[in-house]
DNA sequence: GCAAAAACTTGATGTAGGTCAATTTTTTAA
DNA sequence: TTAAAAAATTGACCTACATCAAGTTTTTGC
């Protein structure tokens, strides 16, 4: 096994839907995988592209995000390594409908649809799994989507920050991005977040430190 | 076969997802399957059920929906004959978090989870099947999430229009549902909603009629 | 390390749409 | 068929948040 491969295989390997594979199976994708780095700010994808590729996270952090008619961004989510994307409608021929960007100096693992499809089929367990994350990311957006509407910005807020807070295991957190990033992720502004979080501030339930720390008092 | 047995295969066999099966997998999955029937009103299942259960509509629809803590609903989707519902994170155990209510009387087939996840696993190409759909429900959960958070009222409302005129295939609409519930569905109030309808009407780019048709005129 | 870019901060002002309330119309179910 | 319930309609008022603008601070990339 070659130095490009090896690379792949640690790609894969960190993969939650793939690392249950033995040795074996995990060099069958593994011949499938072509590695990709893209800098800061630089795209994955955009809409309009016709790609079925399945992409895959190795290192680095990439954001998901649309574009509205009038040019305002909606965050929709945020790949940190192991995590995935593409277009999983792997039958129809769709068109990719939001941007992907590079948060940072980001490398990837890149499979083709049909292979991962073919994949698939011979790996029905990890069907399952695929499934499984989809089914997931589905009640978050679904949930997302009904905080947006029904709750108000201060109340998404104190909802993202307890979010992180449990990601992160701890109470004092450090934003995993800007407050810019933070507001089209829940559907308002940098002016609002910044105001609701200093409201949350005088209301004594967190304290905010320098880049991007936050301690969580209530 | 007796006439039960009948009964849930007429289901089965309306169900995109299994339709291309062939007779005997078809009464395979017939034998796992019973059948329910629900009145207009009546709660399928709500936030704390911990079913895993697979409802496949045979007849009528249900919709789901998720409550906020103040009491104000969000319609997620309504699920027409035909289309599917359930936790579908099958391995682990998740907690139901939405409501599922008849809309009108309605029969469904139910699988357990369990049953359903080997079914997968012996036969792949279903399980693909399947996470074609729930990819395009998230495609359709996140467009959903970006249009509250990023698009006036109106347009979300003149864009919810334009789909149903491409469902239904007409100029001439029935709304599918009241206009509390196009609200809900949408992010906002009957009240915002109705008026938005008249504004609609004024701009003269579209007609009410009577028990919620519309005549789409731009 | 430094210049440029991006992010953050704060104030002033405007408005889309939420809320409340009361009436009319339509639908439902017995 | 009809009474009761639900949905639709309309008006008056209010507020959470967007928008615009103008600094200030932090981060980035060379």
């Amino acid at each position: 096994m070659n130095k490009r491969q090896t690379e792949h295989k640690r790609c894969i390997s960190i993969v939650p839907i793939f690392n249950h594979l033995t040795e074996e199976e995990m060099n069958g994708i593994v011949k499938e995988t072509t590695s990709l780095t893209y800098a800061r700010g630089e795209t994955l994808f955009h809409p309009g592209d016709v790609s079925s590729r399945l992409y895959i996270v190795h290192k680095g952090r990439v954001k998901i995000y649309r574009l509205s008619e009038n040019g305002k961004e909606q965050l929709v989510r945020v790949l940190e390594p192991g995590d995935f994307t593409g277009e999983l409608t792997l039958f129809n021929e769709t068109t990719v409908d939001t941007y992907a960007e590079a948060l940072e100096k980001t490398q990837l693992c890149v499979m083709e649809g049909v292979d991962f499809q073919q994949f698939l089929l011979t790996y029905p367990a990890i069907a399952i799994k695929v499934l499984n994350e989809i089914s997931r990311r589905l009640q978050q957006s679904e949930e997302q989507s009904a905080q947006i509407a029904l709750e108000k910005v201060e109340t998404r807020l104190a909802l993202y920050l307890a979010r992180i807070a449990e990601e992160q295991k701890s109470t004092t957190i450090t934003l995993p991005m800007s407050q810019k990033d933070i507001a089209s992720y829940l559907g308002t502004t940098p002016e609002t977040i910044n105001r609701k979080l200093n409201e949350l501030v005088d209301k004594g339930m967190i304290q905010v430190g320098k880049s991007r720390k936050i301690v969580i008092t209530d």
